[in-house]
DNA sequence: TTGTCATGACCTGTTTGGCGGTCATAAATG
DNA sequence: CATTTATGACCGCCAAACAGGTCATGACAA
């Protein structure tokens, strides 16, 4: 018993409830009810409940399709695509170290 | 057998994608093995690599929290706090109608 | 008002995610 | 070079997520 709930940073927390907040608001200003939404993404209405109240234990994916579905954009704030954006972090990935060995004596950096 | 494996969106897929390999590049760029940052999160090695690779499966809090514990910020590109978007949100939801129901004969709107 | 439907809050059974482990390989250090 | 460690890719197990209902209440339409 007394399973130790795990614990989720402020900003984790924050940021679930907005998103779930977005959807819902999205979903209402496209007049569909809790039931068209979530046949339309093919999840349980339950789950689309549990989504738009931010909770934390949702798999990431139903999250996301319910965005997108709504029209909520995660990132990309302007134009610039997803797959361009990809790219960008892939040309970084490429210039970093394959693995990561603990530093010698100091601790990490963040120029 | 044969259960339909589940289908998302491709915008849905690239922002897995794009936010899996931000984490991947911001843990680097901060010097931690996946060890150091999965007990860091409080998850299983394993469930970061799934993490990295963008897979759907994954509970949402688990990505914010690697997300926010890298330093990925998920929306917010400037100074707004997610609280006051929240509030502003709340706002919004207020002034909608307290259940949706089928338009009467046309369509969705988006205006 | 009355009828209809959306929402909120449950509950149960089945499925699957996440944990913790192993092993081989790759890559960094000395 | 040799040594040490990170990474990639597995696997089995068990708790928990998700599906899919029910019911009461509330809100809309007519």
């Amino acid at each position: 018993m007394s399973v130790t709930p795990r614990t989720y940073s402020r900003l984790t927390e924050e940021a679930l409830v907005l998103l779930g907040k977005q959807i819902r608001l999205a979903r209402k200003r496209r007049r569909m009810s809790e039931r068209d939404l979530a046949s339309r993404i093919g999840i349980a209405r339950s789950t689309l409940q549990l989504i738009e109240r931010g909770k934390p234990s949702v798999a990431i994916g139903l999250v996301l399709e319910a965005a997108t579905l709504t029209g909520v954009d995660l990132f990309v704030p302007e134009a610039t695509t997803l797959a361009s954006q990809i790219e960008r972090v892939d040309d970084k990935l490429a210039l970093m170290p394959g693995s990561i060995r603990v530093a010698r004596h100091d601790v990490d950096d963040d120029f």
